[in-house]
DNA sequence: TAGGTGTAGAAACATATGTTTTCGGCTAAT
DNA sequence: ATTAGCCGAAAACATATGTTTCTACACCTA
C-alpha cells in the first residue's frame, strides 16, 4: 500500500511523533526516555528512594511497608499470598515476617484448615503504624501528581491495567 | 462552598469513579489495583520476569541488559553515568561490567583527560549479542502493548514523564 | 487405609546488592 | 609548589534476596 510505502522511505523527525518507532526498544530509534517501561521504572524508583527515608525514620523498610500496604487489603493473609502481591519469593516475605514479628507489627498463627498455612494479622500496633504513615505516602504521592489531571490519572490506570492484564496472560517463545 | 461539603457527605460509589479516593494511598478508599506505581510496578516486574527467561538463554542477566540497553544510547559511558541511567549504585554496577569485561561484552579503559574515570564501551560482541537480542524485546514489548493504541502509548509516555520530572525535584520533609 | 503427589513454609545454601572504607588522581587555595 | 579537599572507582564488609532442599501436612486414588 502507498502509505506503508511511505513511512518506509521517510522515517525521519515525523514518525518520532506518531508511530512506535521511538518506544519501541526494536526500533533503532529508541530512545530509554521514550520508553514506557524505563519509565516505569524510573517514577517507581523515585517514588520509593524518597519515600524509603522517610519510612526509615519511623523504622519501617521498604520490603515492610509494603507488606503492611497488602495486609491493608485484605487480613488475615497466607506467606503466599503475601509473597504474590509484594511480587516477592516466598521466603523473602517469610523472613520480613519473622523481622515484622520482632517488631510486633504482626502476628501470625496457623491456618485452622489447613495446617501448612500461616495466616498474617496486623497487631493494632501495627495498625497505629500504617495509618501515622498514611499522610506521609499521600504527601509523596501528590507530590508525584502534581499538574497531572484525575482524568490522565484514570486514562493512566486503564492503560497499566491492560498492559499488567496482557503480561498475565502467557509468555513469549 | 457547596461542592465540596457534597463530595464530603456523599462519599460513596460515584466517587470511585472521579476522584482521587480510589488510588490515592492515604484515602480509605485506595485499593492498590487502582494504585498507578503498584501497577507500574507490576507492569515491570512481568515484563522484565518473562524476559529474564529468554535472556538467560543467551547468556544475558537482567542486570547486563539493562547495562546494554544504556550503553546502546551512549557510547562510551563512564561507570558512573551507567548507574544512574541503570538506576543501581556505583559499586554494583562497577562488578556487572566485572563481568561483562569476562564475557568479552565490553571493554574499560581509563580516559584520558581524567585517569579516575573508566569509559566502558560495547565490544562487536557486545553489539553482535545486543541485535540478537533486539526482535526478543521487541516481542515482548508487542505483547504488553497488545490492544494499547498508538495514541494511548503516547499519553501514557506523557504522564508518565510528567511524573518522572516531578519526582526529581526536592523531595518532601 | 496406604501410598503417591502436590503444596506451604522454613532452613540451608549461594548470589547479588547496598554501605563503608580505601586509594589514587584531580583541583583549587594559599 | 604544597596541601587540603573532593571525586571516581574498587575493595572490604554487611545485608538482603533468590534458589534449592527438606519437612510436615493435605488431598487424591487405588
Amino acid at each position: 500500500m502507498a502509505t506503508s510505502a511511505v513511512k518506509k522511505t521517510a522515517r525521519t523527525a515525523e514518525d518520532l511523533m506518531d508511530n512506535r518507532s521511538v518506544y519501541d526498544p526494536s526500533s533503532p530509534n529508541f530512545r530509554l526516555e521514550n520508553s514506557p517501561f524505563y519509565l516505569m521504572a524510573h517514577a517507581d524508583f523515585k517514588y520509593h528512594e524518597d519515600m524509603d527515608i522517610v519510612l526509615h525514620k519511623h523504622g519501617v523498610s521498604k520490603p515492610i511497608y509494603r507488606v503492611m500496604t497488602v495486609l491493608r487489603e485484605r487480613q488475615p493473609a497466607s506467606i503466599g499470598a503475601i509473597a504474590e502481591a509484594a511480587l516477592t519469593k516466598r521466603s523473602t516475605i517469610s523472613r520480613i515476617i519473622d523481622r515484622m514479628v520482632e517488631q510486633s507489627l504482626v502476628t501470625t498463627e496457623p491456618n485452622p484448615e489447613d495446617n501448612r498455612i500461616t495466616e498474617v494479622t496486623l497487631t493494632p500496633a501495627g495498625q497505629q503504624t500504617l495509618r501515622k504513615l498514611t499522610p506521609i505516602v499521600g504527601r509523596q504521592f501528590s507530590r508525584a501528581m502534581d499538574g497531572v489531571s484525575d482524568r490522565d490519572i484514570a486514562h493512566l490506570l486503564r492503560t497499566l491495567q491492560k498492559i499488567s492484564a496482557n503480561l498475565s496472560k502467557l509468555p513469549i517463545e
